[in-house]
DNA sequence: GCGTTTTACGTAAACGTTTACGTAATTCCC
DNA sequence: GGGAATTACGTAAACGTTTACGTAAAACGC
């Protein structure tokens, strides 16, 4: 149907092989066939087929990613750096959506092992033995993003989720809060559940204000209804509390919502830092001040790092740890005795 | 390096053809060497190559999506939808980030015709005659979601633009409001821009109303910020407005925010309609009542549409219009006079 | 000007499948 | 029980490339 490098051969009285090298940019042949080659080319409109060349090549120029849920927020922007870098690097990326099940993970990997590509980027979940397996039967390189795994040695792009919780407690402290309640997410998380909630009791701790289990309310998401429904019984476990932490923006824009219908006014009486930096937090009203994480950098850099192991640059990655900021915002506000 | 259907037969002491027909399931062999070669499946963790499958059906089982801003909510979400439509189909997606640039659209189009696709989505934007051609020549169904084209036949699903504006603006004068103003896109755009700037006129109309320029602050973008810059703007051109209708969640909730910060209070004072329904409309503080565009449904939909055209259950397709709702929450109130 | 290197190609195998065709053995029909 | 139809395979070509190897001609060195 399409022209092959055989029609352009013939069209061009050269043979298959000096086509291949002209198309390829390797040498052997002299100016005067090249130019008569590309007008063959040119004059078919022949293209090369990847199918063909990934078959010999053993290379596809694929990667695959895979999300927990393609289109949340926070994928959105990982999956826009990742697109990004794959492509500079000559790369295009099949998107797979896990929903956060094993059993499609698991179909999504196989496929992506049949399909051959050239590596992996697995975002925002823990790696679960079954995954690591495939991982290693493919023979490819993973990276992961926005999560890492304690038990495998594979290299991740995330940022210190300890250290981003720790911080922006430490801001509301540092705004002359003292009671300070959490939306967290879940002790089974061990990504953005567990640490999160440590960093904030830890900083707490190190500044001498009181911590128990009523200061957080635990979660198993982490969406704005979560927030929403937590914040009503936070309160009545916290009635004094005047800062807020919340380990998602969906959630602590949830937080906000219900202090609007409770008629608790934003910053005034109740101040609130979020997690994340998606694009909503500048959006709601009051625009929300929040622990940034670098997504679409996040997931660009994990998009080069993987690239570069695939061309072999680099044999190891080294893992990377991004620099989270606390961008300010209207939702926080000093805190004074009243 | 991964077994080859050769190592099965040699593994089996069968043809390779013997194996080829068990694992595409096709009929020719006893019960009893299936089981033989099921095993030797097993024992090596045989996975067939796609590629090479590829090569001779000149099937990839793969499409390509194109959108001109992946992370952008309103491409989440119908992202989300053609995953699952194409995965449901047998089929993977390879995401790709025009930004709205011609020269890189051109680009991932050849890449995808290179990479040999089966069939193309295209979303959200006007299909220029460069684009058109590669189509073409390519030989490979199409279909357009989120947009349509007045000057090629390809089929499309999408919301009539007109008529959602015109019933939103409808909408807004039922609640009694008489002076509604709207922020608009670009005169350029006959996608978003005209069509919902027409219907907005029409209701106004229709219904008595008076209609001038003033009526309308076009934008270059659909976006937040110029949302926000909008509202003053219009605000001085039509200071007595009461009712807003906004061509985009993000313009309304940008406009939103505008108010705020002028001490306009939504909705006792200016009511907001937003289009699309994004997931933030349900988030901000009021929540926003918007024209609702089934945007995972209109993925999904595009995404069945495509596959039935390449695996030839219809020869043409039909394009659909999807319908909307207007989803009710609390950004638009009923207009008293003072 | 003769041997050696270089240049400019062409030939053919290989990548891992699918599938048309051939063939021997089995089953069927009467 | 003998010919026809069916079953259960195997052989080999094909898909569109890349590339190792071969070779004739040209360029080079002295």
């Amino acid at each position: 149907m399409n022209p092959t490098i055989k029609d352009v051969a013939k069209h061009a009285n050269v043979s298959i092989a000096t086509v291949s090298r002209i198309v390829n940019g390797l040498p052997g042949y002299s100016e005067e066939t090249k130019k008569k080659v590309q007008q063959s080319i040119e004059a078919l409109g022949y293209q090369p087929n990847a199918i063909a060349r990934g078959l010999i090549n053993k290379r596809t120029q694929t990667i695959g990613v895979l999300f927990p849920d393609v289109s949340g927020m926070l994928s959105s922007e990982v999956l826009e750096g990742v697109e990004n870098a794959a492509h500079d690097g000559g790369f295009s990326v099949i998107v797979c959506n896990t929903t956060s099940s094993g059993k499609r993970t698991v179909k999504y990997l196989r496929l992506l092992q049949e399909k051959r590509v050239d590596g992996i980027i697995f975002a925002s979940e823990d790696v679960k033995e079954e995954y690591y397996k495939i991982f290693q039967e493919m023979k490819v390189p993973v990276v992961l993003v926005s999560t890492a795994s304690s038990k495998y040695d594979l290299p991740f792009v995330r940022v210190n989720d300890f250290d981003g919780a720790f911080q922006a407690t430490e801001y509301l402290i540092q705004k002359g809060h003292k009671v300070i309640g959490m939306i967290g997410g879940s002790d089974e998380d061990p990504i953005a559940g567990v640490p999160r909630m440590q960093g904030f009791q830890k900083a707490l701790e190190n500044n001498g204000l009181s911590f128990t289990n009523s200061h957080i309310k635990k979660n198993e998401g982490y969406r704005f209804q979560n927030g929403k429904e937590s914040l009503p019984l936070l309160l009545k476990k916290l009635p004094d509390m005047t800062a807020l932490f919340a380990a998602s923006d969906e959630m602590a824009i949830g937080a906000m919502s219900a202090a609007h219908e409770l008629g608790i006014r934003v910053p005034e009486e109740l101040s609130i830092i979020g997690y994340d930096n998606l694009k909503i937090a500048e959006m709601c009203y009051p625009a929300l001040t929040t622990v940034s994480q670098p997504l679409k950098d996040m997931g660009q850099t994990s998009g080069e790092m993987l690239v570069s192991l695939i061309i072999g640059e680099q044999q190891e990655a080294k893992s990377r740890y991004m620099p989270f900021t606390i961008v300010e915002r209207q939702s926080v506000s000093n805190f004074r005795d009243k």
